[in-house]
RNA sequence: ACCCGGGUGGCGAAAUGGUAGACGCGGGGGACUUAAAAUCCCCUGGGGGCAACCCCAUGCGGGUUCGAUUCCCGCCCCGGGUACCA
């Protein structure tokens, strides 16, 4: 019996029309809620998240398009396991990218934005994502940034959130200050070419180094992406070393010398103390000079009379130069004498004190020991200016008065010459005892120094959150009090930034003259917003609780679904959004609001999808436009191909012609259901085919190996059709709900046609039964000597003589055997190597 | 320079110690058709042979192993990240 028309709920034989079935349930299941899990009820939940797309005007790039299909298929994937899926989707609306889009286009934002996420969300619909409509959230909503605005001010409560006047990197083309990690090689993240320059700005900073060596030794228990992982260690930089103190004093240092040969607190001498750090302590007996950056403190102290003029010109010459020259320019050595000399404590000889611009303020305590026999910067320099170099490390072949031509570097296999009492010992050893005789000395400590900077928060920019504070000339930095959080971002006409270095907010009394909440004097708000990667530092911790109204997040709905289950995202913010994530949660644990220290169990980090073997980008004109796709192909067959392209955790090269081949699976699939029959019993090969199927997918979509799941699904497809047969019933059903994380659609209706009345992710995925699966007889490789003579027909348990014997029997084979093998390799079930 | 990835047919890729190239795209041939599209079937890494078959082949050079795309050592190239970090 033929069931076409009984199982297909259009009725006759239609085609696979994707646009009018897709149509179809992204009506049906916001009708029904399909996809709004009740949060408080929840059998096994599990949190899926997707990274929120910022919602630009261009509309959804096909890169949000591929890490969403990638985490829905994992939240369908669970939901047909039986788990309470909650996956929900936000909108990073505020920030730099969506108010310079705005300014381009002269529209305000607070009318631009709201336009745009409607557009996203038509599009997300569109793809047919599993998303809670009931929980989704905007950063721009004053119920979010309320939120935002009060973790804010716990940081401040917990001493996390400071002020300070400092060197910050200012992006001219944006007019704002910008982190650390906005600075691309002393460019704007935004605008490739355009300098950072050095301005000096009030700022509002997190202490993000007091949590350093937790957030470093988190990783080693975390389950990320490794790739995530490292790109975190390295931004967190962790270098062990020691820090040294070097006195020092202008001019004539003979007196000093004594000093710290003898310590007397009776004698006064006119000296500085320089903390340096440096990873080497065990080269210290080679630090031949010393050199401070231009900016740091101790200089003017030092500078002696003869050489302040040199001085003086070259710090106000590097202060000129923007922090790109200075930090990616040309490796030229430049430097100059202060007069001053220090002594190395080791040596106790005097040595020269220099500044130079190799040195920076911002590492380390902005003083070197410079040695230049092991060190190149170090080495160059005193080429440079003809200071003295010391061989104080010796390889193979080497001893303590082999000249050196250049910076000798190597650790390994060397020792220490030229060092008094610790001559002969190796790198690590001479570090850790030369550490400790200094420090018994009261010269130095082993210390641990981070890469890693505080959090510039500040933005002088107006499409933010307010950063809720308010000066007062009595009463200095007040909190705006809970009560009269939030506050609301102004609607403003002229909200285009200026140069000034003060946010457009700045030039609008009627907003910032407020009383100040402690006297009620007449007192000014803080004028700069906060970083767009504030806000989304905690939006996980929000989804659950968005229909909660008087607190961030419900604890309730917070120790059900958090932390998120599992997070897959882009390696573009591997070290900002997702290193920020941690360190919010991390304090928001620390000060009892949550009882988990991590926000994600799992994170996977997706890779890059190009196309035509080239980065898409708008200049080349090369830009995907998945509603174009999604209109010609369905957007099942463009989702599945997204995930077909490549290994998900590595990317892909998009192409257009090959969509075809995810859209003809499909349509083979819809036929196939069509044509099925119940009649007679199905095929005992092609069931062993379908378990193994039904294995390999489920292992494969749990790990991401999506392209791999599809292509079991289309090899199974294959035996399915091959030869002049009518697949059973029994043969496709489960292939139907295998096939409905990739193509939902075409999932619910499909399962629809077959009479179940509710949606195909509610249905259990099909079991797996290992003895259906397993074959019976097997092709067992033959090798003679390591070469593939062949394949022999046993059964699945043969033994060794038995796969021999039948080696022997086979002429294609037999032929290469010559005599008595040597040696019988066999591996069961696998493979027969017979040795010569 | 350092830290991650990666290098396999015409193309996207699969196989992480056991028949290299599954699956898909593209290409070639055939069936159906008045024709085209769609669909279905066969072929498709290179070389040799009438053929059964044989040889070569996973960036390059070594090594381990009965057996290496896979493990080890030394290089080359491409992508990403960091970059005067002491």
């Amino acid at each position: 019996m033929t069931v076409s028309t009984a199982h297909h709920p259009a009725g006759g034989t239609a085609a696979y029309d994707p646009q009018a079935i897709e149509r179809k349930w992204q009506a049906r299941w916001e009708e029904a809620g399909t996809n709004s899990p009740d949060l408080d009820h929840p059998t096994r939940p599990f949190y899926q998240l997707m990274m929120f797309p910022y919602p630009s005007a261009e509309g959804l790039h096909i890169g949000n398009l591929y890490a969403f299909t990638g985490n829905d298929i994992q939240g369908r994937f669970h939901r047909l396991q039986g788990h309470t899926v909650f996956e929900p989707i936000g909108f990073d609306a505020f920030g730099i990218h969506s108010e310079n889009y705005a300014l381009k286009v002269g529209v305000h934002p607070m009318e631009l934005i709201p336009r745009n996420i409607e557009n996203f969300r038509r599009q997300l619909r569109r793809a047919g994502l599993m998303v809670d409509w009931t929980h989704q959230l905007a950063t721009t909503d004053p119920a979010y940034y309320r939120w935002t605005q009060w973790i804010f001010l716990k940081l401040l409560d917990r001493g996390l959130a400071y002020r300070k006047r400092g060197a910050v990197n200012w992006c001219p083309e944006c007019k704002t200050v910008l982190a650390n990690e906005q600075v691309i090689n002393g460019e704007c993240e935004r605008h490739r070419g355009v300098r950072v320059e050095q301005r000096f700005l009030e700022q509002w900073f997190f202490r993000i180094t007091d949590y350093a060596e937790r957030l470093l030794d988190e990783l080693d228990t975390m389950d990320w992406s490794e790739s995530t992982k490292a790109l975190q260690r390295n931004w967190i930089g962790r270098s062990e070393g020691a820090e040294i103190e070097f006195m020092a004093a202008p001019g004539d240092v003979r007196a000093l010398a004594e000093l710290v040969r003898q310590p007397d607190r009776s004698r006064r001498v006119d000296a500085q103390c320089i903390p340096v750090f440096t990873t080497r302590p065990d080269t210290i007996f080679g630090a031949t000079y010393l050199v401070l950056a231009p900016e740091h403190p101790l200089v003017d102290a030092l500078t002696a009379p003869e050489q302040r003029a040199a001085v003086n010109a070259y710090r106000e010459r590097t202060a000129k130069r923007d922090l790109v020259t200075r930090k990616v320019g040309e490796k030229e050595r430049t430097g100059v004498a202060t007069g001053a000399y220090a002594i190395n404590p080791a040596t106790l000889q005097p040595i020269p004190v220099w500044i130079a611009d190799y040195v920076l303020m911002d590492y380390g305590t902005g003083a070197i020991m410079a040695v230049p026999g092991h060190d190149e910067r170090d080495f160059a320099f005193a080429r440079a200016f003809g200071l003295p170099v010391v061989r104080v490390v010796a390889g193979q072949g080497d001893d303590a008065s082999t000249p050196l031509d250049a910076a000798f570097t190597a650790t390994d296999q060397v020792r220490l010459v030229n060092s008094a009492e610790f001559d002969g010992l190796t790198v690590p050893e001479g570090a850790k005892r030369i550490t400790t005789w200094l420090e018994a000395r009261g010269a130095g400590k082993p210390v641990v120094n981070y890469r890693l900077h505080d959090w510039c928060i500040s933005r002088q920019r107006y499409w933010g959150p307010p950063i809720p504070i308010i000066y007062c000339d009595a009463c200095g930095v007040q909190q705006v009090p809970d009560d009269q959080l939030p506050v609301v971002l102004p609607y403003i006409e002229d909200f285009r930034p200026d140069d000034t270095g003060v946010s457009p907010l700045a030039r609008h009394e009627e907003w910032y003259r407020v009383p100040c909440p402690e006297c009620g004097a007449l007192a000014r708000r803080e004028t700069d917003v906060s970083d767009t990667f504030l806000d989304s530092a905690w939006y996980f911790l929000r989804y659950p609780s968005a229909d909660v109204d008087d607190r961030p997040f419900d604890p309730a709905r917070t120790a059900t679904w958090l932390p998120v289950d599992s997070y897959i995202g882009g390696n573009e913010h591997a070290v900002l959004h997702l290193l920020y994530c941690r360190f919010i949660t991390m304090v928001l644990h620390d000060m009892g609001f949550i009882t988990f220290e991590s926000p994600f169990r799992k994170f996977r980090a997706h890779g890059m999808i190009i196309r035509d073997g080239a980065k898409m980008s708008k200049s080349r004109g090369n830009v995907v436009n998945p509603d174009e796709y999604i209109e010609r192909w369905g957007a099942d067959a463009f989702r599945m191909y997204l995930m077909y392209l490549g290994p998900y955790e590595e990317g892909g090269d998009f192409r257009d012609q090959a969509i075809s081949g995810t859209r003809r699976f499909l349509d083979r699939l819809w036929t196939t259901v069509q044509e099925m029959t119940d009649a007679g019993a199905p095929d005992p090969q092609i069931m062993r085919r379908l378990h193994q199927t039904i294995r390999k997918v489920g292992e494969d979509t749990l790990r991401l190996s999506y392209n791999t799941a599809i292509a079991a699904m289309m090899e199974y497809m294959n035996a399915l059709r091959a030869g002049e047969r009518t697949p059973h019933r029994l043969e496709t059903e489960p292939l139907i709900r295998l096939v409905a994380p990739y193509a939902p659609h075409v999932g619910e209706e499909l399962w629809e046609s077959l009479g179940n009345a509710s949606t195909v992710f509610d249905a259990a995925w099909p079991s797996f039964d290992p003895e259906l699966a397993r074959e019976e007889e097997i092709d067992l490789v033959v090798q003679v000597n390591g070469k593939t003579r062949g394949t022999v027909r046993v059964a699945r348990d043969v033994t060794q003589e038995g796969a021999l014997a039948a080696a022997y029997a086979a002429p294609g084979i037999a032929r290469f055997l010559d005599g008595e093998p040597k040696r019988v390799v066999f591996v069961p079930g696998r493979l027969l190597n017979i040795v010569h």
